[in-house]
DNA sequence: ATAAGCGATATCGGTATACGATATTGCTTT
DNA sequence: AAAGCAATATCGTATACCGATATCGCTTAT
C-alpha cells in the first residue's frame, strides 16, 4: 500500500496527468484507470469520473461517445483553453518541484 | 487567482514541501506561511496546523515549544521515520513528475 | 421480440479535508 | 491584574474521495 503522503501527491497530480494523457490522444474513463493501475496507481470510479466530468464542464476536455463492438466509450480530449492551461500549469508544477526534489536526482 | 488545477498540486504537495523543509531546519507554522506567502502561495491556518498536527501523530515530525522574545513558537523537526517517508515519497513522485513534465523543461 | 449479458459510465451516502473566522494560549508590559 | 500581542488551536460549512450500487446502450441467445 502506497504512503498516503505519496497518496496525497497522486491525487493532485490526477488532474494534470488527465489532461496531459488526453493531449497526446482522446482517453476514456476505464482504459485510463487501467493503465494507472498497470503502474501501480489506483483511483476509485467515484472519483475519476466526477473528475472527468468538471475538466469538461470548465471547457478543458470536450468529450464524444463512441460505440466500440457495442459498447459505449465517451472518449474525451483536450481543448485549446485545456492545452493553454495545462501548459501554464506544468510550468508552475516544474518550479515548485525543482525546488523539492532537486536533491534527489542522484538517486534517481 | 491561482489555477484550481494548480491549487490541487500545491495541496497534494504540501506535506511534502513541508517535510523537506523540517529535514533542513527546525520551523513553526506562522513563519511557513509567511515563506510560502513571499512565493506566491497561500494556504489557511486551519488547513496548515491541523497538517503539522497529523504529520506529528504520525511520526514524522516531533515538536518543541519554544519561548522567543515571550512569544511561544511550536518548532517541528523531522524524525528519522520522516527522513525515510522523505526520500522515499521523493524518489517516487520524481517518477510520477519526470514523465509528465519532461516535454516542459525546455520552456523553463 | 425480449431478456440476459456485459463494458462502461453515473451516482449515492459516509467520511475526511480545506477554508475563513473566531477563540485560546502564554508570556510581557503597563 | 488586565491589556496587548505573536502564535497556535478549533469551529461550522463546503467540497472531495471512496467503495458500492445503479444505470445505460448495445449485442446475442432464447
Amino acid at each position: 500500500m502506497m504512503e498516503k503522503i505519496t497518496r496525497d501527491f497522486f491525487l493532485g497530480f490526477i488532474r494534470i496527468h488527465i489532461l496531459h494523457h488526453a493531449e497526446k490522444e482522446p482517453i476514456f474513463g476505464q482504459r485510463f484507470s487501467e493503465e494507472l493501475g498497470r503502474h501501480g496507481y489506483h483511483i476509485s470510479y467515484g472519483t475519476l469520473y466526477p473528475i472527468f466530468h468538471r475538466l469538461e464542464k470548465e471547457g478543458y476536455l470536450v468529450s464524444e461517445k463512441i460505440n466500440v463492438g457495442g459498447k459505449i466509450r465517451k472518449y474525451y480530449k483536450i481543448t485549446r483553453k485545456g492545452k493553454r492551461m495545462l501548459t501554464e500549469a506544468k510550468q508552475q508544477i516544474r518550479e515548485l518541484v525543482d525546488e523539492v526534489l532537486e536533491d534527489s536526482k542522484e538517486l534517481k
